[in-house]
RNA sequence: GCCGCUGUAGCUCAGCUGGUAGAGCGGCGCUUUCGUAAAGCGUAGGUCUCCGGUUCAAAUCCGGACAGCGGCUCCA
């Protein structure tokens, strides 16, 4: 079945969909039905009725009572106006938005809807006379088609999940109820899928988060505001560390700033306007001073910029902080560890020149593209540019020279990307990179972006070689982006089996019996020792000692569920040939003592 | 924030239409010193997330709060 079939497929399955819901509540009003990845979905108006998964078999009762009765979908035409009366008559106040839409411009303006999926006409401002509808039994619906012939032409699906769903995604619109399924032209690709979505469970970073003892959550706490163990610590500290010495290597120092700020600074850069109903407010009982917990930290950065003069000679100053900033996200976006309140940025800002701003940007991407190699991890990349809303500040010029920047310095480093309007910070375009979890879901990983707004708002300067003032331009970037983010996708990356030089428990020594303890001090004696240099400089080894009273059998398998990457093996036999037994996810083999060091270095 | 679902021992889960809580793993104790993914026996853990309500009686029904999950919206 080649593409083009199982889109038709996919789409004739939401048609029965509604279909089937019309029959069991027939004041059902309709949104839209496309097709998405894997499958389809309908969104559907039920009034005070609220379908839940218990509702399911009921459903897909009647679907499969629709599709063996076997009724044709049958393309018919109609004039505009008479559509827009059809759908008056019908009670479809959805349809009739989406008609006289058609009927004024040619096309449906809500821009997170794919119109083409929708099946509407897509010529641009020109308005249209007529439009299609498709009949499949009883159920008629405005669509573009195509359909596949009859409806016992739709090869096998699943009702997956109910979800509430904005009317073309506006939150200001009514909410309506989206019904997903998933669809496959045989029962085979479907069950593949259904146990393609089990495996990404395993995979699911708050499952491993729990199992290997990385981060735990408590209600007294609060949500999203994940607490770290020792184990998950380590993953912090290493990441970050990383993502600092390759700044460092390119010269950015470190500097630190407060947690608590005065409102004052948010509201000159900006962010006052735009996110003030996202701040923690702090309040003193000393002075009148509103405050707020630091939501970023660039307007932070900004004023030690400007706390003495500048000179061209001394650009680019670069700042880097690794700090954790608070943001009080509505309750509903909170999930694991990729969106919390409380999150870490490995953040940096470069003020410099618009001469320098080719050589910043280049030394950061090849930072990105280190780190990310170091893990094995793909990207892709997202240019995201302004829109034409008002959601932005500074002049368009400006904006139009950064975006050509950014995108000049995307394809010098022959990075894999796509661009993207209306993603932009208010303050300036991206480059964002972004990586995907288990169930391929995109997130934010890294990012750099250029500002010409903020150095301007907060009036920074330089003295540049004749004498006069200029402003400086500023070039965020954070490697990691979120540590907590970043930490949720390499987890579901790794399935928890972290490099070697980055697990928080990097080698178990197992004993076989309590008789050999001063050959294992031997061993602690070449392991106390060693310390890694790459990728991360002055990374002490981090083993432990499983001597317990239990069985060999019994330690390995405990070991190899913490995912431990090394497990040194020790009985009589290892200690009578001077040489330990090396298990690691490839096999196991036997190494001298004296050859250990060397062994683990070049793992 | 909105829509839907969920919340039982440290973990994974059982507990039918209300009659007052159970398993496996883990923990602890004893025995066992055993070479490649779980040794044997014994034992202790729970105001069933919290607060209210209905009832003779609530883990079970109702309301609220808190927390988690799937989406929507949002993400400096």
């Amino acid at each position: 079945m080649n593409e083009e079939q199982l889109h038709a497929m996919r789409h004739s399955l939401a048609h029965i969909t509604a279909a089937a819901v019309q029959r069991l509540w027939p004041e059902a009003k309709f949104g839209v039905g496309p097709v998405v990845d894997n499958g389809f979905y309908y969104d559907i108006d039920l009034g005070e009725t609220k379908i839940s998964e218990a509702n399911f078999p009921k459903i897909e009762k009647a679907m499969r009572g629709l599709i063996e009765y076997g009724d044709d979908f049958i393309r018919s035409d109609m004039p505009i106006d008479q559509a827009i009366t059809w759908a008056q008559a019908n009670h479809q106040p959805y349809k009739e938005e989406l008609l006289n839409d058609l009927k004024r411009s040619g096309t449906t303006v809500a821009k997170d809807l794919d119109v083409s999926e929708l099946g509407l006409a897509t010529d641009g401002a020109a308005a249209i006379e007529s439009v299609s509808f498709y009949k499949n039994g009883n159920f008629v619906d405005l669509c573009r088609g195509p359909h596949v012939n009859n409806t016992k032409d739709v090869g096998v699906f699943k009702l997956l999940r109910v979800a509430g769903a904005y009317w073309r995604g506006k939150e200001t619109n009514p909410q309506m109820q989206r019904l997903y399924g998933v669809a496959f032209a045989t029962q085979e690709e479907l069950d593949q899928h259904l146990e393609m979505l089990e495996q990404a469970k395993l995979r699911d970073h708050r499952k491993l988060g729990k199992e290997l003892d990385l981060y735990t959550t408590s209600q007294l706490v609060g949500a999203g505001l994940p607490l770290f163990t020792p184990r998950g610590t380590v993953l912090r500290d290493i990441f970050a560390q990383y993502s600092n010495q390759l700044r460092q290597a390119f010269g950015f120092e470190k500097v630190w700033t407060p947690h608590i700020t005065k409102q004052d600074l948010y509201e000159k850069s900006g962010h006052w306007a735009k996110f003030g109903d996202e701040l923690f407010l702090v309040t003193s009982q000393e002075t009148d001073d509103k405050m707020a917990l630091k939501p970023m930290n660039c307007p932070h950065h900004t004023q030690i910029y400007a706390s003495r003069p500048r000179s061209y000679r001394d650009l680019p100053v670069r700042f880097l902080e690794t700090t954790t900033d608070y943001r009080d996200e509505k309750t509903g976006e909170l999930g694991g560890l990729s969106r919390v309140r409380s999150l870490t940025q490995d953040d940096s800002h470069v003020f410099c020149r618009s001469d320098q701003i080719e050589t910043e940007i280049n030394n950061l991407l090849s930072s990105a593209r280190e780190l990310y190699g170091s893990i094995n991890m793909p990207l892709r990349v997202r240019l995201s540019y302004r829109d034409d809303s008002d959601a932005y500040l500074g002049e368009l010029p400006l904006w139009e020279s950064a975006q050509a920047q950014l995108k000049a310095a995307v394809l010098a480093n022959n990075l894999d990307y796509f661009e993207q309007d209306g993603e932009a910070a208010f303050y300036g375009p991206k480059i964002d990179f972004m990586a995907t979890d288990a169930i391929g879901r995109e997130h934010q990983v890294a990012t750099v972006q250029l500002d010409f707004v903020q150095p301007g708002r907060f009036g920074l300067e330089y003295t540049d070689n004749e004498g006069n003032t200029q402003t400086p331009v500023m070039i965020h970037c954070a490697l990691l982006g979120s540590i907590e983010r970043f930490l949720s996708v390499l987890i579901e990356h790794t399935a928890g089996w972290f490099p070697f030089w980055a697990a928080p428990e990097q080698i178990r020594i197992l004993t076989i019996n309590d008789t050999l303890l001063e050959y294992v001090d031997e061993i602690k004696v070449i392991l106390d020792s060693l310390v890694l240099m790459k990728p991360v400089k002055y990374n002490e080894i981090r083993y432990t000692l499983d001597n317990r009273n239990e069985s060999l059998g019994k330690k390995i398998r405990e070991a190899t569920s913490w995912k431990i990457p090394v497990q040194l093996i020790v009985g009589q036999k290892d200690k009578d040939g001077r040489e330990v037994s090396v298990r690691t996810q490839s096999g196991e083999e036997k190494v001298a003592l004296d050859q250990l060091s060397g062994y683990l270095l070049g793992l």
